[in-house]
DNA sequence: AAGTGGTCTAGACCACCGA
DNA sequence: CGGTGGTCTAGACCACTTA
């Protein structure tokens, strides 16, 4: 347990956080000044500043020059996350894949699309279907049906033979950003078409993957709607117990990004 | 455009990146020491710490009292990540769910349930066959295998009739705290006892979702085996870009360079 | 014992915000 | 304008690791 003294801005971060959670120091109200915490803990502001910091990774408080501290939360929560080093760990391939594209067209989107999608009917999508296989097998993976904003329809052009996936086309051609994925997973049976494109009997279990790839504005970029026949495909996620802070709502200017210039 | 001159500190955090990445510091190799860091860019200690905790927050190095700065990796990648409030989010249930048991027994893993449960042969587990129904619906939602250590036997008393989960009675009744949670999800086809107690035909789609409970040592706490009748289940996740760090392992000591560099 | 990062003080100037 | 948090300096002591 705690036998060493714990350093000093923790002592105060724990005090003001205990102070919030009193309720001292309701959500959406203002702390006291930094200076005026100095003089109540009796400790220098660079001990104040830190115990602000951490309060700050924890979610609870959230400083802005020229306003003062703003209380974000009542009380620290754990939180479980999950990390992906990159967008192609999402799609959980051990081993590379190839995209091959059976056709192409421009649709509308009727009610049950619409609705798959989340989007308006009638809107206007660029539609790819296409079959995933591991390299070297002559089996595929799983049936994808891509659907594109009508301005990314010549994207078909940039897709070389290699292993490549939609969303680093998008990134890469048109200067746009993933800026976050809505993953959406359930069991379905494969439909006799799809079943025989992937080489199994019509009605077996598949897996039904369907995913939103989303810019910062959170507008769709592109929709993946994939269909992994049963035993081909398993997806592991790990989550990991921490104090992270829930990310703040976008809009709300968060500090500066100082350019990851890559 | 940026007239804004960068804070120094940033423009510090910068240049070692850019350093690193030039491979000036291999990953696994140790920073120069901050007094010397001081010197090189003519700052203050502060600012340099202020540099290596931006580095520290974006993964890059690690530093460590007595040893000095371990560069971590080479390059600051964005990461996607996704956050739960709580494990029951994880459950991903949209309404409150009551947990019926049906039996219970000891058992050893064989073979094939080692496998699926990442266990020795011959593991000693208690388990409990369970249906989890929505509150007020006579229709079960999924099919529920639960593996707990034998320590955990008596863990039914405490079932209630309420809406309890297997982590929570865990965390309450044996001070355990689940620390990481690794989440497998596949398609399956349902069996004929398991689909006549969801009540479905034999053969038709599920949803396999095997969940690890791991305590902080990654030692497993429970295992569950979950078969959602196709159309009564979807997972949802979303993940959102950022550039925070990827968590260091659990109970890992860095290791050091066979020539330090330095 | 020497050197590392971790903590802390006292003081200063700045950009930003609201009145 | 006065007050806020953001940044920066110069100096100090500590706990820790390695040898």
């Amino acid at each position: 347990m705690t036998t060493r003294t714990a350093p000093l801005y923790l002592s105060v971060a724990d005090a003001i956080t205990r102070s919030i959670e009193r309720g001292d120091h309701p959500v959406g109200s203002l702390l006291p000044p930094e200076t005026e915490l100095c003089q109540r803990f009796g400790v220098s502001r660079h001990t104040i500043r830190a115990a602000s910091r951490r309060l700050t990774d924890l979610g609870l408080i959230h400083a802005r020059a020229g306003i003062g501290t703003i209380v974000r939360a009542s009380s620290a929560s754990p939180r479980y996350t999950a990390s992906l080093g990159s967008l192609t760990d999402l799609l959980a391939f051990t081993q590379a894949t190839r995209l091959e594209i059976l056709s192409t067209d421009d649709i509308r989107a009727g009610e049950a699309l619409a609705a798959t999608l989340r989007c308006r009917r009638g809107q206007a999508w660029h539609r790819l279907r296409t079959l995933r296989y591991p390299v070297d097998e002559a089996q595929p993976l799983s049936h994808t049906e891509i659907h594109v904003r009508p301005a990314f329809r010549d994207l078909e052009r940039h897709f070389g033979n290699g292993t490549v996936t939609i969303f680093s086309l998008i990134e890469q051609h048109y200067g746009e950003v993933v800026a976050e994925v809505l993953q959406d997973i359930g069991a379905c049976s494969v439909s006799a078409p799809i079943a025989r494109l992937l080489g199994v009997k019509p009605r077996t279990a598949g897996l039904s993957v369907h995913r939103h790839y989303l810019d910062a504005r959170g507008k769709p970029l592109a929709i993946s709607l994939n269909t992994f026949a049963e035993g081909r495909f398993r997806l592991e996620t790990r989550w990991r117990l921490g104090w992270q802070a829930d990310p703040l709502p976008a809009g709300s200017r968060r500090k500066r990004m100082p350019a990851p210039q890559r």
